[in-house]
DNA sequence: GGCAGTTGTTAGCGCTCGCTAACGTGCGGC
DNA sequence: GCCGCACGTTAGCGAGCGCTAACAACTGCC
């Protein structure tokens, strides 16, 4: 049976690139990279295999888009809350509740850009480490202006930690949502005021 | 050239299954269990390949024995720990720091265990489950009595954060061990306290 | 009504993977 | 001194992978 009988499965236009994308981040987050096949994207979202192909270079470049749109989100968001008026504590505040946001909000996003990043192209990854990099410039410049007597490498694992903190929601889903957000920004919080 | 010239490279006796375990965990860490090859870990021992069956029954059975001693290795740590006497707080405390001295001192293992859980067989996944759960619920249990006011669904949650924010030692590589070791602690224990 | 472009299909390529088979070598026990 | 065993080797299998080729159907434009 030949071409596609229901031309468009749901009533959303639904770019097909940023259906696949979603897809593929729920695949990589659960397998791993190397443990999903490009068969297994196309089931996802109802074609099969190489259909992907009119769409995507190849896997790698989904995986680098995908990693690259994350950074590039959460530097822009982190810059605007940064640049937002308000004393360092309200600022570091804002900062962990828009990154517990994310967290709560794409999971598999998180998960993925945490595991996945050594399965990406050199470019790909160069690109990648370097918005990261700048989101923690962001985040250790916060730290250190709201945390008196913490220096700057002391700023910069904290925010790591914290990192780890808040990315911990993918293993969390026993709590609802709005529960967790307040427990996660709290915990951040009491963590980031205890570095010395 | 047949054989094997030198009959072990290190003095060490160093048992082999152990020696190959240890080199497959750093492989797996940095590519992912399904992004490592049967002679990639052979190589890295100084063996090559199919060399590795007179050892393991599979690839499998290799992430199945790494996760399952980790997990019971934080068991009965997290257990004796529990079971020493000690104020409620002090307890807590010292499996913080229990956890800490795990992770600082194999972050590869670490991190097998967080992003490899799925590529275990059934029935690996289910004992390693099984060992993690009983290992979270000493730590829910020891949270519920050194924080005031916490319920057991908080602390639940509460433990699983601050396991994230201690594994984030991977990328925390720029403090030296004991001054992380510290930071760490001081975190964690700040978090926890500012659990509600 | 025909024509291009878009998006899907199936067949199959070249390669790599986990694993087995068959064989070689050194050592310890009788 | 020989035999069995532990532990390595290389060759090669079957399966699955990412990806390309060739073709088909639907759409919108003139």
């Amino acid at each position: 049976m030949p071409a596609n009988s229901t031309p468009l499965v749901n009533g959303e236009k639904a770019n097909r690139r940023e259906q696949i994308l979603t897809a593929a981040a729920e695949l990589f987050a659960h397998h791993g990279f190397h443990g999903v096949g490009i068969d297994d994207i196309g089931a996802a979202v109802g074609i099969s295999g190489p259909a992907l192909y009119r769409h995507f270079r190849s896997k790698d470049s989904m995986l680098g888009e995908m990693l690259n749109s994350i950074s590039e989100f959460l530097l822009a968001g982190g810059v605007a809350r940064a640049e937002q008026p308000g004393d360092p504590h309200t600022v570091l505040t804002r900062l962990v509740r828009f990154h517990v946001d994310f967290a709560l909000a794409h999971p598999a996003l998180i998960t993925v850009q945490e595991r996945n990043l050594a399965n990406l192209t050199d470019a790909d990854r160069k690109q990648v480490r370097g918005l990261q990099r700048r989101y923690v410039e962001v985040w250790v410049t916060a730290i250190s202006a709201a945390v008196p007597g913490v220096g700057e490498r002391h700023a910069r694992s904290a925010a790591h930690a914290v990192f780890g903190l808040i990315n911990s929601t993918p293993y969390n889903r026993h709590l609802g949502d709005e529960e967790l957000a307040e427990l996660l920004l709290q915990l951040a919080m009491g963590a980031l005021h205890a570095a010395k």
